[in-house]
DNA sequence: ATTATAATAGCAAACGTTTGCAAAAGGTGG
DNA sequence: CCACCTTTTGCAAACGTTTGCTATTATAAT
C-alpha cells in the first residue's frame, strides 16, 4: 500500500480509514485520545490529502474554467485577477484556456474542460452560436459570459452596455464640435461589435445627423484590420470627409493610429481619434489616447460573486443573471475641440 | 449506476468495462464487429470520459500550475500565454494562482496545488527561501522558476541575465554622457534585485566611476516605493547630484516619473530615466519610455519546452537546467544625450 | 477427434477518498 | 446480571477509470 495515504496511516494506527478520514475533515465525534493519536500520526507523516481522489468521490473539483481569447491583454488579465481574488477564499482555483481568438480552439478547450469536470465556466466567447457550451448548461454547470453574449436563452452574462459605449463616444465627439464621424467596428456577428455600432448610429440619429455608410468600416479586432480600415477611410476622404473616428477595439485603435501616422497626418489636428480599451500608461505625464474604457475590475468582481452564488446553490437551477456595467470615457489628447 | 459512465455503457452492451475502456483509448485488439458496436454505443450516448477518475488511476492530472505575483501585468500575461501555447497540444492545461506579491499567499497556494496533484509547477517566487516548493521537488514534480531564483541547489530556472540588464542600462546612460547615475532597486533579498544592482555597480566600476551609495535607493517593486525613492533622491540632489536614474521595475518607474513631474521637473531635460519592463503602447507615435525589456515570449516558450521535456521523462531524475536569456534595451525619449 | 495455439473478452484489483449503516464496546439503571 | 442506551469504531460500497492476468472460445494443426 502506498505511503502517505489515508489507508496507510490508518493501518499503521490499527484504525480504519473511515476514522482517519473523519479526523482529517473535522467530522470526528469519537474518543479524544484516538483523535490525538490520529492527529499525531498525520503530523508525523505530514499527511496531505489527495484532492483528485476527493474530487472523484465528491464529484466536485473546486475548479473554475476561464476561457479567453487573449490572456496577455490587460483587459482580460485584470478580469482574471479579480475573479481569482474573489473565489480563492472559498477554495476554488482557476484553470485557464487561451483561445487565440479561434472558434475552433474554443470548442476544443470547452470539450476538454467538460471532461475535466470543472465546477463552473467563465467564457469570453467568440463563437456566437454558443453550441459548445450546451453540455455545460445541460448538466447544470454554471456558465457566466463576459464580453460577447451568444444568442441563447437562460444564460448569465456580465458585460458593459456596449450600445451605451458607442453613444458615449459619439456624444463626446459631437460635444467637441465634430459632425462627420467615422467608425471602425469589430465583427457585427457578435454582440460587442453589433451593439457598439448600434450606439454609434443611435447617437447620430438622436442628433439629427444622417448616418453615412461609407464612414462605417469593419475589422476583426486585430491591429492589421484597424490599419486597413483606416486606410480605406482616408483614401475615400474627399468623397466621404470626416474629422473624427471612433475605433472599437484596443488593437484596431493602434492600427488606425499607425495608418494615420503613415500618411503623415496628425492626431488630433487632422483627425481626432477615440479608442477602446486603451490602457494608457500610468505615469499620466505624456500624451494619452482618448478612449472608452470598461471597468474590468468590477466585471471580474461581479463574475466572481455570481459564480460563488451559483456554486453554493448546489441543487436549484441557476437563475439567469445579466449585469450591464457602465462603460466610461477616459479623456486624453487625441480629440480636438473644433 | 450512473448514466454516461463506461460501466453503464458496458452493461448496456453486455460487455465489460475493460473492453469499452480499451476501445475508448484505442487499445482494443479484439473483434472488429464488437469494436463497431462499442463505438456506436459511445456515439449514441455521446460518451465523455471522466478525467478526474482517469487522473486518479493514472496518477497524473495533465495540469501545470503557474504561480505568479500579478497576472494582470503584461509581462506575466505574455509568459502565461506562451507557456499555454507550448503545452496545450500535449493535453496539458494551466491552473493559475496569483499571489498578489505576498509570500504567505504563495505558500498557501503551493500547498493547495500540491494537494491537487499538479504534474508540474512554474513559479515566479517572491519567497527566496524556497521552502514551500520542497514538497514538489522531493516528490519529483518538475519545478521551473522564472523571474526570481531561490537559493537552492538542483533547481531549474529560466530568466534573463539580470546583472547584464543592469550593465546594459548603465552602459547606455554612460554612452549618452551621463556620469552621475542613480538607481532604484527592488528588494535585494531576491535575485532579480540583487543582480540588477550588481550589474549597475560593475558597469560603473568598469568605467572607473566610483559608486555613490546615496544614489542607490531601495523599493519593493511597487509604484509608491518608486515614488518615495525618487523623492529621496531629488531631496538630496545638491549633496548627491545625478543626471540620470535607472529604475528596476515597471511600477517603480511610473512612480519615479510621477515624482519627477510632481516637482515640475522635466524628463529628459532635467533628469533622464531608464525604466524596466515598460510596455510602451504599440502605436509607436508618441513619447516612449526608454526601458530595459525582457523577452517574455521567449521566456514563456522556453518554459513550456522545458516542462514538456521533463514531463516526458517519466522516470529519471530531472536534470537541472538554467537558461539566462538576454535582456535588451528599448530606446525611447526619456534619456537625454549630454 | 484431439491437442496446441491464437483470438477475444472479462475478472478483479487498484487509484485514494467519503459516508451510510451496522457492529462492537462501554456504561447505566433496574 | 441482564437489558438497554451511548459512544466509538469499522465495514463496505461508491466515485469512474485502467490494466495485468486469466478464462473462454474459436481456429488450426496433427
Amino acid at each position: 500500500m502506498n505511503k502517505g495515504t489515508l489507508k496507510y496511516i490508518a493501518k499503521e494506527l490499527g484504525l480504519s480509514a473511515s476514522t482517519v478520514s473523519r479526523v482529517v475533515n473535522g467530522k470526528y465525534e469519537g474518543n479524544e485520545k484516538t483523535k490525538q493519536r490520529v492527529l499525531d500520526a498525520l503530523e508525523k507523516h505530514s499527511y496531505i490529502p489527495n484532492e483528485v481522489a476527493r474530487s472523484l468521490q465528491k464529484s466536485s473539483t473546486e475548479t473554475i474554467a476561464v476561457v479567453l481569447p487573449d490572456i496577455s491583454e490587460t483587459f482580460f488579465g485584470t478580469i482574471v485577477k479579480e475573479i481569482e481574488n474573489e473565489v480563492s477564499d472559498s477554495g476554488y482555483m482557476l484553470i485557464l484556456a487561451d483561445t487565440h481568438e479561434k472558434a475552433e480552439k474554443e470548442r476544443k478547450y470547452l470539450d476538454i474542460l467538460y471532461k475535466r469536470r470543472v465546477d463552473a465556466l467563465v467564457l469570453a466567447t467568440i463563437d456566437s452560436s454558443g453550441d459548445a457550451v450546451s453540455k455545460f448548461i445541460a448538466n447544470d454547470i454554471p456558465v457566466v459570459f463576459i464580453d460577447n453574449i451568444p444568442k441563447l436563452d437562460g444564460i448569465s452574462a456580465i458585460t458593459i452596455d456596449n450600445k451605451k459605449a458607442g453613444q458615449i463616444a459619439v456624444d463626446y465627439l459631437l460635444s467637441c464640435g465634430h459632425r462627420q464621424i467615422a467608425t471602425i467596428i469589430g465583427s457585427t456577428s457578435e454582440t460587442t461589435g453589433a451593439d457598439r455600432l448600434a450606439g454609434y448610429c443611435s447617437a447620430l440619429s438622436d442628433n439629427n445627423i444622417e448616418k453615412n455608410d461609407s464612414l462605417i468600416k469593419f475589422g476583426d479586432y486585430k491591429l492589421d484590420s484597424g490599419y486597413k480600415a483606416m486606410c480605406e477611410l482616408l483614401d475615400n476622404r474627399n468623397k466621404a470627409p470626416f474629422t473624427a473616428v471612433f475605433v472599437t477595439s484596443e488593437q484596431m485603435t493602434y492600427g488606425a493610429l499607425r495608418a494615420i501616422r503613415d500618411r503623415s497626418l496628425n492626431v488630433p489636428d487632422d483627425i481626432s481619434v477615440i479608442g477602446f480599451d486603451i490602457h494608457n500608461l500610468k505615469d499620466d505625464r505624456r500624451q494619452m489616447i482618448t478612449t472608452i474604457r470598461q471597468p474590468e475590475d468590477v466585471i471580474g468582481k461581479n463574475v466572481g460573486e455570481l459564480l460563488l452564488k451559483y456554486l453554493s446553490e448546489n441543487d436549484t437551477a441557476k437563475e439567469e443573471t445579466r449585469i450591464f456595467l457602465e462603460p466610461f470615457l477616459q479623456k486624453g489628447d487625441t480629440v480636438k475641440k473644433l
